[in-house]
DNA sequence: ATTTTATATTAAACACTGTTCAATTACATT
DNA sequence: AATGTAATTGAACAGTGTTTAATATAAAAT
């Protein structure tokens, strides 16, 4: 009769609303320093009801994990038209490196911060079902490099990781504060020249 | 009269115990899970006593961080033994990878971690000190390797900027547990394959 | 030797945190 | 209108970092 669909969407409307306040504090103040009080607050309702909705914090931050990873995808898909892979990889670099800066608060959250991980750790597969699909958008680039002559004596997984961690590692050093023993002149754009640097290493193979 | 020295003695004493419990402590739960309670207890003392020995818990372990710096540093300084300056990079990096899993609480610390670099942050020189001395030895070589005829086109700063951060990139992703997108068979050496494909292409510059 | 001064140390309090749970309110079904 | 069920609350628990007034301790000065 329409009304057990009602609350369902109710019940539904309010999980999303919880959700809503927590990006919202998340993306202002950062992981640590949301409690599961201030969403309350946000929201109006008392601390217990996120205890209803979700297991705990992490389940809560689970989910704007996985929202990142989605946004994080689909910036990836589009580079599909790139008909090219070597020019595909550089740009999803580019893309990944771009995603990370702008958007630190989040990639916090998807590849640095310990917490939510602890949740998917006990997934099913075992596996980490939301970086899956992006990671296979890079692998997939490399393994068509690598059909075209790229990449010689490299092993797929091996270097698809490290070409991952390359740009992880300038995106978390840059935005974990861990640049400024460098040159103080080179220190604002040390991200964009040291993946100018990659970039030539990459030609080269 | 020796009597001020003593007292100083005593002073410094406490101090180091405090130290040595902060990191018996550090090393076993963690940096957030070591409580100034707990660090307390363990020396016998209540918890007021280490805020008058440290401003805040970021202070206590900023010492560790230094001690982590001075561990790393003396590491890397035995490779100046190491003639050829392609050779020692090589091994800087393999040194460098094997401390951070080996010591992956004290790698948090100094390279991950949010927290004690706000105290590094607002430091004399704005620099990071403890982690300078370690960086040096890598842009010296990296520099030595330029002056043999090595990575042609590339800045040398952005370049040593660049091979730090791709050690990094993999020893933190490691560490946090992201490793996990990859094929099963793989995880398990994926940090020294990864290693292998970058000397690879260290080879070919 | 006793009093004064300075310092080291403590215990308690403050304002938080994540989480649990019995009690209460709200609401759909009988 | 009464019943049963699910949503929601508020208080409590055990913990956190930090501050501070009071106290114990030891050194210096009288």
């Amino acid at each position: 009769m329409g009304l057990v669909e009602r609350k369902i969407r109710e019940k539904e409307e309010l999980k999303e609303s919880i959700l809503k306040a927590a990006k919202r504090l998340f993306l202002k103040k950062g992981f640590e320093k949301t409690s599961i009080r201030n969403i309350a607050d946000e929201i109006e309702y008392s601390p217990g009801i996120i205890y209803h909705y979700f297991k705990d914090k992490n389940e809560v931050f689970h989910e704007l994990h996985s929202e990142g990873f989605r946004d994080l995808y689909k910036r990836m898909e589009i580079l599909g038209v790139v008909a090219d892979p070597m020019s595909r990889l550089k740009a999803m670099g580019r893309i990944y490196i771009q995603f990370g800066l702008e958007n630190s608060d989040m990639y916090d959250l998807m590849f640095i911060i310990e917490a939510p991980i602890d949740h998917v750790e006990t997934c099913v597969d075992q596996r980490w079902k939301d970086g899956d699909s992006t990671f296979n958008l890079l692998r997939g680039t490399v393994k068509e490099c690598m059909l075209s002559g790229h990449f010689q004596g490299h092993s797929l997984e091996a270097l698809s990781f490290m070409i991952w961690a390359t740009v992880h590692g300038m995106v978390s050093l840059k935005i974990r504060k861990r640049v400024n023993i460098l040159e103080v002149s080179e220190v604002e754009n040390i991200v964009e020249n040291s993946y100018q640097s990659f970039l030539i290493i990459l030609d080269k193979l």
